[in-house]
DNA sequence: GGGGTTAGCGAAAATGATTTTCAATAGCTG
DNA sequence: CAGCTATTGAAAATCATTTTCGCTAACCCC
């Protein structure tokens, strides 16, 4: 019954992605709209994982399916405001893609899962570099180095 | 019954696989050298997935389990002998990490699934900087960016 | 501003890669 | 060679992700 904040008065936010999406045909949800806020609300939550993002939905009280999760993920990394990586042996991350962060890496401690950002101007570079030497169209690169970070390098007993 | 050609007569490449598994407390078994010698034998395989092992060796008369082929792949990558490869949005890709091929990275075609490989000393100077900058112990690190192949260029319909 | 069209939603079932279980077998070490 | 235990195969189990389907809600047009 209550509004969802979201009905009438200008949110610039709300219309960005509106415009964003129905430029290719698809519907600005209130879904969509709680999913993409928890990446620009919460600094912290910079890698989210699909579970994740139901979880937290759900500790707000925002009952969303895990499909429409899912279905809201590939859109929006299709657009390009998300992007997809792989930290975690199982499961898929994604981190917002604003077309002001550069691009940065990760470095990711396969002990304890901690996951550490970096930038190099190198790695743009390269890849540019092949993606043009080989005639391709750039879309997205993924850097991840994998290690022991120094916490976990104490508890060195057999996994 | 008949042998496998394995079994006596002294082979220098099980003779280094068992050094490696047994330092270990892993066994040589017939089942891992033939796994392994997939990845030696054929230069062209170069990126296998575990299902691909398993069909490669079914079509040389070897029946060996799926399950056999899962874990002897995650031996072989603890064992720093194969690499996992995130080439794919939903399978893993294994290639052979020798000491003495030198790290490189791949260029993926997100339209037809066309690999190809680069090599860039940037990017194992970046990674050795990071990795020490953070106090890591470095383990693997991968590059893989994503684009669109000079072929598949022209078929730019909706998917 | 309402009505028709159709994208998107939720819930549950389906999929598909990977993992585990368990009894039987085979490496390795003494 | 014997004993201990890692490994195997086959089938069942997991688990993240996708699909199906009937219903709802966005968007477009008048």
């Amino acid at each position: 019954m209550e509004g969802n904040g979201f009905t009438d008065c200008a949110n610039p936010q709300a219309d960005f992605l509106k415009e964003i999406l129905n430029r290719e045909g698809f519907r600005l949800t209130s879904q969509r709209q709680k999913i993409l806020a928890l990446f620009s609300g919460d600094p912290l939550a910079h890698h989210l994982s699909a579970e994740e993002i139901h979880q937290r939905l759900a500790d707000q009280g925002e009952k969303i399916s895990i499909s429409t999760v899912y279905r809201a993920l590939h859109v929006m990394v299709n657009l390009g405001l998300l992007q997809e990586l792989e930290l975690a042996e199982d499961r898929k991350y994604y981190e917002l893609l604003g077309p002001i962060m550069d691009q940065h890496h990760h470095l990711v401690c396969v002990h304890c899962g901690e996951v550490t950002e970096f930038e190099d101007p190198r790695i743009t570079a390269v890849s540019d570099r092949e993606t043009q030497a080989w005639g391709f169209t750039r879309l997205n690169a993924q850097f991840t180095v994998y290690g022991i970070c120094p916490h976990c390098q104490g508890h060195l007993v057999a996994p």
